[in-house]
RNA sequence: GCAGGAUUAGCUCGAAGGUCGAGCCCGCGGUCGAUAACCGCGAGGCGUUGGUUCGAUUCCAACAUCCUGCACCA
């Protein structure tokens, strides 16, 4: 009985899905890989196996994740996977920062005027709450992308274990003489009487005075300028803030800016020739005369008289003077602003506060003296004038900092802080000049920084930056568990004292400080060795958050001891050069004495399609968890491998969908995989390569040169390399070429014969070979493949605890070379023919001459050494063209390439089973409709029945 | 203002001192045996201004725009 054509064909067949269905799936995934413990079962698998240490930067627990940390989540995975995949030993253990002031703030708002009454440990369980809940979604939602790592027990900034290595990484700086306590200007609120943090300042409108002040030069005016020899000579500044004038302790010129000398009635006065104009006009010097020009740096070091005071006014220099408003001359009072701080601790120049807490000035004249800060502004000015040395006054509506909780304006008041020095020598060092400062900056050149600009902007700012503040007068952090003597005030350093509080914090958690516990740390006896006092109280301030992040891999490895020093890779956004970077960095230059990472990486920002930042108050804020429960994990996954993360990347709903798209068309190549190896065991059936059709040899070498792009493009962290190489060999090498001229060879071809089985060797080796080296990116799809493929032995039951494919498991025979640059390069030949008759055939199909390629013949004309390229090919030339016919004939084409393409209806009928066009039609008794390749493949199949 | 980075097709990217290129998107068509698929063809671009060079989108310099961090007016 004659077989029913169709039933003859082969087609695909699988139970592969099309429709991924990720919304729904991904979470099934997620549960089997939670309850397998697949990051468990993966450790096992590389134990003994060479470590790679990704070291987790912590994200901030005060809100759900975004697009940027979802990016940052996702990269990290990447290469933890892919290095896992390359035979490593990668654990990830990921981390949270919990404490600091903007959770205090938002616990802070939701306490209301309740926290006033609180006690700071009260508080502290508040803050613990509050990142805990945010802990605990942002570890949600990181599994939900499909992130693997040591989620059940990750590391946490406000467990006692990581805040007792915070305490003893201060210690390892204080034991070795890095830290010392001194002034430091800070935004002080007067009406709440507290230090304020950055974010606690806002800008509001508030009038000023402003005033001219005359400062006299004390030196030989000759020095700037011999024109000046004799004369009187003063110089002016200007100022907002007339009460901090009995803190004055310099003048500060800018270096490079041009200064005149301004004679006027019988005295000369130096201010900056591009404001000279504008302060003879307000200062009513009449008829000025310039005598002098001269750079600002002459006045480097020249003494003034203060204007009421019987103190010595520094000349000094300094970058930030601008030219827009006042004199050019800007008085310093070290104490009360942040940039004179710093030119104060430049120059030496005395930052003593006479100030106090409650913004009342003290140890003053008694024209101001006792006075509130706002109240002596006009007494001083009267001063002025009575002194001679008021040239000017006026007043000033402009911006100035209020306190966020009080609105009450701020001043900078000099306050005593905590500081790790970076002129601190290192012990065991060269010396004096080999300080954490010059030695850091060594360091960083033995870090490999991509991209490569990363050393350059680090070193910059190492080398620029003060020293260290290290506190802050705060409650949600862990404090700085010091004994300060009640004497002298000055600070206990005993190690073992130390050591005890670090146990205790170890063993009780930071909140110990603010219980009787820690009180009986201090054993008997214990006296003060700078004045013997034997009472002493606890420090009450806490840590600035970055010692803590600074110290995360030393509370890692305190956790993790065979961890090793140091790290191979931290990866952040560039604000962290700034942040963790630095911190990371300094905390291990205290403790090891070298970088906790051998290299870092530094991804971009996340914007819109306009390029603005993402963000959620613009409302263009892009919500990973939004897309993965509408399009899947899957996708935001492969968006950040679509894009150079080393650049700001732009991240939006269309790139999502668009991202999705190419899903699709990845799924469905994998489906096609499947589909047509249903029926193909590889035990049973494959061909070995030397047997293949040249066709699938080909191929699996192309496979080759990919997997070995993929594999460098993994090493260097170039996803987006991946992804595009992938959508490229799927889309082009494989769905449009190799896939299309195969179905013939598949679907027609009898099921079991050489032809057929070499084509699904082949396309079984693609498969076993794709889905590992994309299983780092496509986590989820890869593993829902993996079933699917046909079973060999020794398989692992979770791709992700397979390794990335070796030549020979895509050949199936290390011996076989994995390029022939002769057959190679014909294939090149051949494919470019290819494209050349497709063309050809588009132009017939828009004549209406044919519909579907089948329908024609072509006959191609070509030189050589095309000519006899196609000859030897001569027989499936028409498979690869997938037309019914080809006929070749030598001679000049003048087509591109030297080859001329004719296309012509196919000669004979439509086989009814191929599909091709044939000449043997109706032949075949027992099958009328079919052709004489059909007619011999059914004969084989009754003989098989 | 300082430091660092970016600018190539509508989008995401790649390459290179010598007519730039890929995929997606878009347009047109084919197919109906990968079918909520598949195949073909086509259209479309190097931020601005100078310099080096036989030749610059590429190297250099300015400018513009954008991003990140710092500083911010005494």
């Amino acid at each position: 009985m004659p077989f029913e054509l169709k039933a003859t064909i082969n087609l695909p067949k699988t139970a592969f899905p099309m429709k991924a269905n990720l919304p729904q799936n991904e979470p099934k995934m997620l549960e089997r890989w939670e309850q397998t413990g697949i990051y468990e079962r993966i450790r096992e698998a590389r134990k003994g196996a060479p470590r790679y240490i990704l070291h987790d930067g912590p994200p901030y627990t005060s809100g759900p994740i975004h697009l940027g940390t979802a990016m940052n989540k996702c990269l990290k995975d990447f290469i933890v996977k892919s290095k896992t995949m390359a035979g490593f030993d990668a654990p990830y253990v990921p981390g949270w920062d919990c404490h600091g002031l903007p959770i205090e703030i938002k616990v802070d708002k939701e306490l209301g005027g309740k926290k006033l009454q609180m006690r700071p440990l009260d508080v502290r369980a508040e803050c613990r709450k509050y990142a805990q809940k945010f802990l605990d979604l942002q570890r949600t939602q990181f599994k939900r992308i499909g992130v693997f790592g040591r989620f059940d027990r990750p590391y946490a900034t406000m467990t006692p274990q990581y805040e007792s290595v915070v305490l003893s990484t201060f210690f390892a700086f204080y034991e070795k003489g890095f830290v010392y306590k001194g002034l430091r200007a800070v935004y002080w609120c007067m009406h709440d009487e507290t230090a304020l943090a950055e974010a606690e300042v806002e800008y509001e409108n508030h009038t000023s005075p402003t005033i001219w002040v005359k400062y006299a030069l004390l030196d030989d005016p000759a020095a700037i300028d011999a024109t000046l020899a004799g004369k009187k000579v003063s110089t002016i500044i200007y100022t907002t803030t007339p009460w901090t004038l009995p803190a004055s302790m310099a003048v500060a010129f800018h270096p490079d800016e041009e200064y005149v000398a301004l004679e006027s009635g019988g005295e000369v006065y130096i201010v900056a020739s591009k404001l000279a104009a504008d302060v003879a006009a307000k200062c009513n010097l009449t008829d000025p005369r310039p005598l002098a020009h001269f750079p600002g740096r002459k006045m480097e070091r020249l003494n003034f008289q203060h204007p009421f005071l019987d103190r010595t006014i520094l000349g000094v220099l300094a970058d930030y003077v601008t030219m827009d408003t006042g004199t050019g001359v800007v008085h310093t009072a070290p104490s009360h602003g942040a940039e004179d701080f710093i030119t104060g601790m430049k120059y030496g120049l005395d930052a003593t506060s006479n100030v106090d807490e409650k913004g009342i000035l003290r140890n003053g004249l008694p024209e101001y003296n006792g006075q509130y800060v706002f109240k002596a502004n006009p007494l001083i000015v009267e001063l002025l004038r009575k002194r001679g040395a008021l040239l000017h006054s006026d007043k000033l509506e402009h911006s100035y900092p209020h306190c966020w909780r009080c609105h009450n304006p701020v001043i900078f008041r000099a306050t005593e802080q905590w500081f790790i020095s970076m002129e601190t020598p290192m012990p065991g060092g060269a010396g004096e000049s080999d300080t954490l400062r010059t030695r850091t900056l060594e360091e960083i050149k033995n870090v490999k920084w991509d991209p490569a600009w990363g050393e350059e902007r680090l070193s910059n700012m190492i080398q620029t930056r003060p020293d260290w503040c290290i506190s802050r007068q705060r409650v949600w952090g862990v404090p700085i568990a010091v004994f300060l003597c009640e004497g002298c005030g000055k600070p206990l350093n005993d190690p073992v004292v130390n050591k005890k509080v670090v146990e205790l914090f170890a063993k009780s958690g930071a909140d110990a400080w603010f219980t009787p516990e820690s009180d009986t740390i201090l054993p008997a006896g214990t006296k003060c060795p700078h004045c013997g006092d034997a009472r002493f109280e606890k420090e009450t301030d806490i840590f600035d958050v970055w010692l803590e992040s600074g110290a995360s891999y030393l509370a890692l490895m305190d956790d993790e001891p065979d961890y090793p020093w140091p790290s191979d890779l931290y990866l952040e956004g560039g604000d962290q050069y700034r942040g963790w970077f630095q911190s990371s960095l300094l905390c291990a230059m205290g403790t090891h004495a070298t970088p906790p990472y051998k290299g870092v990486v530094t991804p971009g920002w996340t914007l819109d399609e306009k390029g603005q930042a993402l963000s959620k108050s613009r409302g263009n804020d892009v919500d990973p968890v939004d897309i993965s429960n509408r399009l899947g994990g899957e996708v935001v996954r492969l968006w950040v491998a679509s894009v150079d993360f080393r650049e700001d990347v732009v991240g939006s709903e269309a790139l999502m969908l668009r991202v999705a798209e190419n899903y699709r068309k990845i799924r469905n190549t994998f489906r096609y995989i499947l589909g047509n190896v249903g029926d193909f065991s590889p035990q049973r059936d494959a061909v070995p390569f030397d047997q293949m059709e040249a066709l699938d040899q080909y191929m699996l070498r192309q496979t080759c040169g990919f997997a070995a792009d993929v594999r460098n493009a993994y090493e260097e962290f170039a996803f987006h390399k991946i992804y595009h190489r992938l959508n490229h060999f799927c889309i082009v090498d494989l769905s449009a070429f190799y896939f299309d001229v195969l179905k013939d060879r598949l679907y027609i071809s009898a099921p079991k014969s050489q032809a057929r089985r070499s084509a699904q060797t082949a396309v079984w080796r693609i498969g076993e070979a794709l889905v590992r080296l994309l299983a780092p990116i496509m986590s989820f799809t890869c593993e829902e493949i993996w079933p699917y493929l046909p079973t060999v032995a020794a398989r692992t039951q979770s791709v992700h605890l397979a390794q990335f494919p070796l030549t020979a498991e895509i050949l199936g025979d290390a011996a076989i070379p994995t390029t022939d640059s002769k057959s190679d390069e014909e294939w090149v030949s051949l494919r470019a023919v290819r494209d050349e008759v497709l063309k050809a055939l588009e132009e017939a199909r828009n004549n209406k001459l044919i519909g579907t390629s089948l329908e024609a013949q072509v006959a191609i004309t070509a030189s050589d050494p095309v000519y006899s390229l196609l000859q030897r090919h001569a027989g499936e030339l028409r498979y690869l063209f997938i037309v019914s016919a080809v006929t070749l004939a030598q001679g000049s084409g003048n087509g591109t390439g030297g080859v001329h393409v004719e296309v012509k209806k196919a000669d004979g009928a439509k086989c009814e089973r191929c599909w091709n066009y044939s000449t043997h039609v109706g032949e075949d008794k027992t099958y009328p409709t079919v052709c004489e390749r059909c007619s011999a493949v059914l004969k084989e199949l009754e003989s098989q029945a």
